[in-house]
DNA sequence: TAGATTGTTAATCGATTAACAATC
DNA sequence: TAGATTGTTAATCGATTAACAATC
């Protein structure tokens, strides 16, 4: 359908790019090559050229890259050149911790509510934030225009949880929840399990 | 040099079936088909058949395969018909988050001690546990064997201490700190950082 | 037996790497 | 200019899918 679309697996490694570009730029470095990007990341440099190349020509022969105007252009393909709004459903130990997280700062994204349906949980603080109640997610995540969310309720609440986000309008869900969620095509997720990331190393122990 | 090697990609599928598989026996269930698998996880029949005939030939002919022995086999194979011991290093408010979290249970991890390098957080307790300081981890990790490990400190801290987990015979690594780590050849590291997995998402909004 | 579903082969599809002309 | 490094092409490598004989 589109010829110019973009693999996962290519985008999936802009933010690692990214990520290491922007220590680079905390160190004072002002350019930087597909060599010395790759070693910092584990990736060869025929495929970071490569991946780069798909979206334009940011670098020059002979000199490389400059670190800054490559995270400004890596930002703007990602759409991160601005910041989003993110809300957390679950106020449990791993809601709370995001809501506190500082990683989120000048990457893109600031956490803006949590929610959890728990009537104990409800109204009570964390962080800055009152717990919201779930009844009322809806209608806030609408008049807040919210397309981001991290899910981070039990595994058995998950999915019913997750229609409720998709009919609120959010277009991405970053789920903590050990399941596997079904979402019409136009709303991406991604999965942290930590089981999962455990289970994918004890294989080659 | 050799040839049965799994590639890492199907091991990487397995935890993933074997959590769905869980479900379903959860549920009562005590047969499923590749078919059937593939529409919880969202992958093809196909390659599932193909990923579990790997490690050798689970399933029958016309009925599809026991849930049970399955999950028995995949357990086996991902070396969790075990329980292994994993520290916590760094304890921030992802690292008592990861202390409390109920996940692990019956997915083959348990949490057993927690450091970190903070003077002021060493002693204090965080679930059933005492914040152990880092200086000791070295002795800790080593008299108690342990192989795994989860890494919640902050960004510029991360590799150093990496390489001291090396050094004490870590050979995984959870890595929660937003940065590459360098670690030799025999030690594996998996990666999750919130900001990078909401980046992925945000390229296609 | 008839129907269902596996395990496996071959074909297709996609991703990575190597190499180098272009050029800063 | 000489050296360095990009962007890109072609070759290689690897993963996924389709199809079906085997068989429960």
């Amino acid at each position: 359908m589109n010829p110019n679309k973009i693999p996962d697996i290519i985008v999936g490694r802009l933010p690692i790019y990214l990520r290491a570009l922007q220590r680079m730029a905390d160190r004072g470095l002002k350019t930087t090559s597909s060599q010395e990007l790759g070693e910092h990341v584990g990736i060869s440099a025929a495929q970071i050229r490569k991946d780069i190349s798909q979206f334009g020509e940011f670098g020059k022969q002979g000199t490389g890259y400059s670190i800054q105007f490559l995270m400004d252009n890596l930002r703007e393909i990602l759409k991160i050149d601005q910041i989003w709004d993110v809300i957390v459903v679950g106020a449990g130990d791993m809601g709370s911790a995001l809501v506190h997280y500082q990683g989120f700062q000048n990457r893109g994204f600031r956490v803006v509510m949590i929610f959890d349906s728990d009537k104990s949980k409800v109204g009570k603080k964390i962080g800055e934030f009152v717990v919201e109640d779930i009844v009322n997610m809806l209608e806030k995540i609408k008049s807040l225009n919210i397309k981001l969310a991290m899910l981070t309720v039990p595994a058995v609440a998950a999915q019913e949880v997750a229609d409720k986000l998709v009919v609120a309008g959010i277009k991405a869900i970053l789920n903590y929840a050990p399941v596997s969620l079904n979402v019409p095509m136009n709303v991406k997720v991604q999965y942290i399990d930590p089981s999962v990331h455990l289970q994918r190393m004890t294989y080659y122990l």
